[in-house]
DNA sequence: GAGTAACCGTGTTCATTGTC
DNA sequence: GACAATGAACACGGTTACTC
């Protein structure tokens, strides 16, 4: 062979390559000049590799080198010599997991033949990849096809994968579900969706320039295909499908396809994949986030606004209805006493159940959710409440006990096959956030039955109100007398120790300590459902009562009026007017009620708390030079309450028995004595406070010096020097407090000039418990 | 031969993981 | 935390068998 050497590319023609085929690589450093330097030499530069005899690469991308490629040294060397080199030495190292034959190479089954795309291949597609997307997987990844090629090897992974990205996707909907499908459909049982979507919508909307658009991830077709699907969602559709949002959670997974479908037929504006995609990348979502706003936005507007009288399902219908309940509970279904007798306003109004299940959380420094996770959907907890304490079931525990759990997720539209484990985490749920609040609302309703008194109308409790804060008031005046001048400081020491419930209506008087205390500072409940939310980081947003406690003075008696009409504190005030209204002894009545319903009850955020009237003493007694209203009000107030005033004169066998009653409720917790008492002394009395300082002293850890109701060293050092010494007598220290049977505090509580127990001093754990007044 | 669609390869982007 | 390595996901385009 005559070798004709071309130095530098020169291109003179010549025989070297002559008969011999190449393909050069793309990406071969310098192709154009080695195609040029082929053909000048006889050689043919093909176009597909597996019709080359060489295959020329650039050895420095091994990865991109086919199998047996070789070097562009190759034509370099062989150009330079003037005689094809030997081509072993040029062999580019391909990299083992790198080496692909010419063509589909081997790592894949070469196919022959080409396999048609039936419509049963269509549908085991779909079915295929819908599943897939409802699990989260990515639907246009390599993965979920190698799957499914290894199931079903018709075509390859490849092929599936192609065949939805290219087709099926973007037409899906009309032309995936085939007769075949319809006729299943019909066996089957119809969708929740086809079932109860609504007949007289309409089957076209028009295009909101507003409305979200689904994915284009998902759905391109209107993009590249003809498709008399539009792509924009409008209003409508969000409502149509919010509305039916239960019925699509509760879709069994293999039969989604066939409601999706339904769906879109019956609402032929979108396809049934965009309907449903639209549904879980938008609706769902969105629908879920709004019940937990709603949820949160009801908590704050507990807090916020203070002074609107209760109104039943008043944000329901403001907002978004059927977003909180869409299939909701009649209140013919929870209850049919609702107006006869102990009617349960938590039960209807859930603006009245958030509120006093939040104070109760708070109390006990729990979390609530009231938009709670289960089994995948956001559920109003307000609705489990509902049901729960339905008639129908009847509390906790008797679903409890007669394992009716499954059939309360059925209430709230949970599908027992597909969310096969609701009923447990409806029970959960339950049992962790509303079984003690259920526990304590029957304790409290069954304790004070006078609830039930049908004669006692809503006014008639205002009124009861009033007049207790009335006579509280007159009390006060009566014992103190030209004393109000000096009691500004005094009501700061009150608020200290009083904290929140002077907080709703004593603006003028708030000071830095009445703030929350910190969570460690607060005691817990002992009982064990309540802990179980007690390691979660507290999230509840800034104490209603302190929003209360910046009311101005014009509203004060106002929100007393509204806020007491509440359910909660009607009982309690209802209690401590016909019990005994014995208005200048806070602490005789703190006793006359269940100490944990009356400790409680103060917690509430939104309303005046049980002991209210009492534990406003100095607060009105400042309040009444500021509201010149308040004169007609008490008339009318003790006009109201003329009858109840034979009951104030509680004699002491009385206090002594309550007392009594008190400590041992708390002992039947598993509190000991001691302990008890010591807690009673520490909040002088205040049993509001004791729940707070039960858990601490149980637990040996004392009493925390930081904590509003606690009485510090500091402050006995401040405060040591008053008048207090006439009454430092009846406090010997912590051990010697008052037992059951001592109603020494109770007595001083009513000396004049002590102020009540608002003046009194409380107690730290270990130091002399000091009573003081202020001079 | 042209058009279609099944099949395939490759480059880019991005998220995850491991290392420093 | 920064960086690199790795692999999955994705988009795009090429190849080729098949049909008309």
């Amino acid at each position: 062979m005559a070798a004709i050497v071309y130095e530098g590319g020169s291109l003179d023609g010549g025989s070297l390559f002559r008969g011999l085929k190449f393909f050069i690589g793309q990406r071969v450093p310098l192709r154009e000049h080695w195609v040029t330097s082929v053909k000048a030499n006889g050689g043919e530069v093909v176009k597909l590799e597996k019709q080359a005899d060489y295959l020329i690469a650039d050895p420095l991308r091994p990865k991109q080198a086919i199998a047996g490629s070789l070097s562009y040294t190759f034509l370099e060397n062989s150009l330079k010599s003037g005689e094809l080199v030997d081509p072993d030495q040029h062999v580019i190292d391909v990299a083992e997991e790198s080496k692909r034959p010419v063509g589909a190479g081997n790592s894949v089954p070469k196919r022959n033949t080409r396999t048609k795309f039936t419509k049963e291949d269509d549908d085991f597609l779909t079915k295929w990849v819908i599943k897939a997307e409802r699990k989260g997987m990515p639907t246009r990844g390599n993965e979920l096809y190698q799957d499914l090629a290894a199931k079903n090897p018709r075509h390859t992974f490849q092929s599936w994968r192609d065949r939805w990205i290219k087709i099926l996707e973007p037409r899906l909907g009309p032309t995936v579900f085939d007769e075949d499908d319809k006729e299943e459909q019909e066996i089957n049982e119809p969708s929740p969706i086809t079932a109860r979507q609504p007949s007289s919508k309409p089957q076209s909307r028009p295009t909101s320039s507003a409305a979200p658009v689904v994915s284009t991830k998902h759905i391109k077709a209107p993009q590249t295909k003809e498709s008399p699907i539009r792509m924009i969602f409008t209003d409508e559709d969000t409502a149509l499908l919010e509305e039916n949002y239960d019925d699509i959670m509760n879709i069994a997974e293999d039969e989604e396809l066939n409601a999706w479908q339904a769906w879109a037929d019956k609402y032929h504006i979108h396809t049934a994949q965009q309907w449903r995609n639209y549904f879980f990348e938008y609706v769902k979502p969105r629908y879920e986030e709004k019940v937990l706003l709603a949820a949160e936005k009801k908590n704050s507007d507990v807090a916020v606004d203070s002074e609107q009288p209760s109104q039943p399902n008043k944000l329901q219908q403001s907002e978004a209805p059927e977003l909180l309940h869409p299939t909701k509970i009649s209140d013919s279904e929870i209850t049919h006493t609702t107006k006869e007798e102990n009617h349960d306003p938590t039960l209807s109004d859930e603006n009245v159940f958030q509120t006093e299940l939040s104070s109760f959380a708070q109390r006990f420094e729990a979390e609530v959710n009231f938009a709670p996770l289960i089994s995948g959907r956001k559920i109003p907890l307000f609705r489990l409440w509902q049901t729960v304490a339905s008639e129908e079931f009847n509390g906790f525990d008797q679903v409890e006990s007669l394992g009716q759990w499954p059939k309360v997720a059925g209430k709230l539209n949970f599908n027992d096959f597909q969310h096969s484990n609701a009923p447990h985490e409806l029970r959960n749920c339950y049992e962790t956030m509303l079984a003690d609040f259920e526990e304590f609302r029957k304790i409290y309703r069954s304790k004070f039955s006078w609830h039930k008194e049908p004669s006692l109308t809503s006014s008639q409790e205002n009124n009861l109100i009033q007049t207790q804060l009335m006579q509280t008031v007159n009390q006060e005046n009566d014992t103190e007398g030209g004393e109000e001048d000096d009691q500004e400081e005094e009501d700061d020491d009150l608020d200290n120790l009083q904290g929140m419930q002077i907080a709703q209506s004593s603006s003028k008087k708030r000071r830095a300590r009445q703030e929350s205390p910190t969570p460690s500072s607060r005691s817990h409940n002992k009982r064990q459902r309540i802990d179980k939310a007690k390691g979660r980081e507290l999230e509840i947003p800034s104490t209603p009562e302190e929003s209360y406690a910046f009311q101005d003075t014009g509203s004060k008696q106002k929100l007393s009026a509204t806020e007491m009409a509440r359910s909660l504190n009607n009982e309690v005030i209802t209690v401590s007017s016909s019990v005994s209204p014995s208005s200048s002894n806070l602490g005789n009545e703190d006793e006359q009620v269940l100490p944990q319903s009356l400790s409680l009850s103060r917690r509430l955020s939104a309303t005046p708390p049980v002991g209210e009237p009492e534990t406003q003493d100095f607060r009105f007694a400042n309040d009444e030079d500021e509201d010149p209203d308040t004169p007609s009000r008490r008339e009318h107030a003790i006009g109201d309450l003329a009858e109840d005033s034979s009951t104030q004169s509680q004699t002491e066998s009385q206090k002594a028995l309550e007392t009594q009653t008190f400590i041992e409720y708390w002992m039947g917790l598993g509190y000991a004595e001691e302990i008890v008492i010591q807690a009673l002394v520490a909040t002088s009395m205040e049993t509001d406070s004791v729940g707070l300082f039960l858990e601490q002293l149980a637990n040996g850890t004392g009493l925390p010096e930081d904590m509003e109701g606690v009485w510090t060293k500091a402050d006995d050092e401040a405060l040591i020097h008053g008048s207090a010494t006439d009454y430092r007598r009846l406090w010997q220290g912590p051990t010697q407090a008052p037992n059951t049977s001592s109603l020494t505090l109770l007595e001083v509580l009513s000396i004049p000039g002590l102020g009540g127990l608002g003046s009194l001093g409380g107690s730290y754990a270990n130091g002399p418990f000091t009573c003081w007044h202020d001079e």
